[in-house]
DNA sequence: TGACAAATACCGACCAGTCGGTCAATATTA
DNA sequence: TAATATTGACCGACTGGTCGGTATTTGTCA
């Protein structure tokens, strides 16, 4: 199907406008973030952002799916072409995972606006879904290698593949967290080190249990 | 030093204004939040809250260091009762820790808006360095135990204390944002568990490094 | 002790600035 | 020329903070 013109000046500025949203309400949190500001970095007129999102509201979550959506995306591709054994695999999932996240360091605030918009009753519903889903995402990507490795003998047979996932992933945001907040933290070096640590804590030739 | 019945009103209002005001940002996050409603539950004048604070965000600042501190507080009693062992102690520390944060899920949502306003340019400096003194708080304490596990020789000698504390951390915070996200996930059950890998995974019976 | 006054605490109606959203006018494309 | 897209001046709802006035406590002196 050909785009017209139209078409594809259209999608143009959806994407600028998004680009520029998302950056805005990086540095200024939803609430300081002004449209007019939005619409003057995408070069855009205030009026035309409304042609795009019904709200503001409903500007704030388009880019919350977008930028979600590419987040995961990079970390799904990397993660379908992995080799070796369930614990290689494991810690090649979880450094790709941290370096895609890490890479965006910058607009990590965004997450804070995210976050507290799942917590806020207003807004709470769509936002709690789709962050939900998207840290669903990884946990089941890390649950399924762990069981894999538990299945092929590698991992302590009683490990709890949902409380590996959970605590990977929790430490994974717990780092991003920090590694945001303080400028000179090597978070790629300690991300890596603490998950060698929690794969060695999983294999089955520890004595299992306490 | 006797206090005056005005010295004990006046705490007792500022007590009465913090709880208030703890209570609404967290439910209404902080844009939301309106003063005139924090006055109301407060049983309080709007006026009297700016004898009290220059601002809102003096008001919201104010909220911040007390929660902080009572939190901590809880932490730190905690933690000079340890006995037993570095691995032991060191268990028993994240499981008081996660438990003291655990009790409080539910004003949890204020944390996003306290790192949020950590995000925001205009509040930016206060809140980040108060929230990074928590941290280190944190962090110091368990990079403290680890350490002497080590020189013990209960914990790997090629352990990064601090790459532990960063992990542990990230993951009890992250473990929080779960158990607040999702009502029927089992945050304890599930962070006693990775806590425990963890330690398995730094115990020197272990072979070292990959 | 009580009367009065000074000092302090409290209050909420009001003001002023802000910004999300609208829409009539204009520009661009078909 | 019709259809569609863009624009930004304008509106009005909203709320943080002020301030003049009231209430309460404390200090003083007869």
């Amino acid at each position: 199907m050909v785009k017209s013109i139209r078409e594809q000046n259209k999608e143009k500025k959806q994407q600028a406008i998004l680009a520029s949203a998302l950056e805005i309400f990086a540095q200024k949190g939803y609430a300081q973030a002004k449209i007019i500001n939005i619409a003057r970095s995408a070069n855009v007129g205030k009026g035309t952002i409304y042609e795009y999102y019904r709200s503001k509201e409903d500007l704030f979550f388009g880019v919350f799916e977008w930028y979600v959506q590419d987040l995961a995306g990079h970390c799904i591709v990397d993660a379908s072409r992995l080799g070796g054994n369930a614990a290689d695999r494991l810690y090649t999932l979880m450094d790709s995972l941290f370096s895609a996240a890490l890479k965006q360091v910058d607009s990590f605030a965004v997450f804070f606006e995210f976050w507290a918009a799942a917590g806020n009753p207003n807004l709470r519903d769509r936002f709690r879904t789709s962050l939900l889903s998207m840290y669903d995402t990884f946990r089941i990507l890390i649950a399924k290698l762990v069981k894999e490795g538990k299945e092929s003998g590698i991992f302590n047979a009683d490990t709890d593949e949902k409380a590996v996932a959970a605590g990977l992933v929790g430490a994974m945001d717990g780092m991003m967290l920090q590694a945001w907040m303080e400028r000179d933290f090597d978070a790629h070096r300690a991300a890596t080190q603490f998950f060698n640590i929690v794969i060695q804590g999983i294999q089955s030739n520890n004595n299992p249990g306490e």
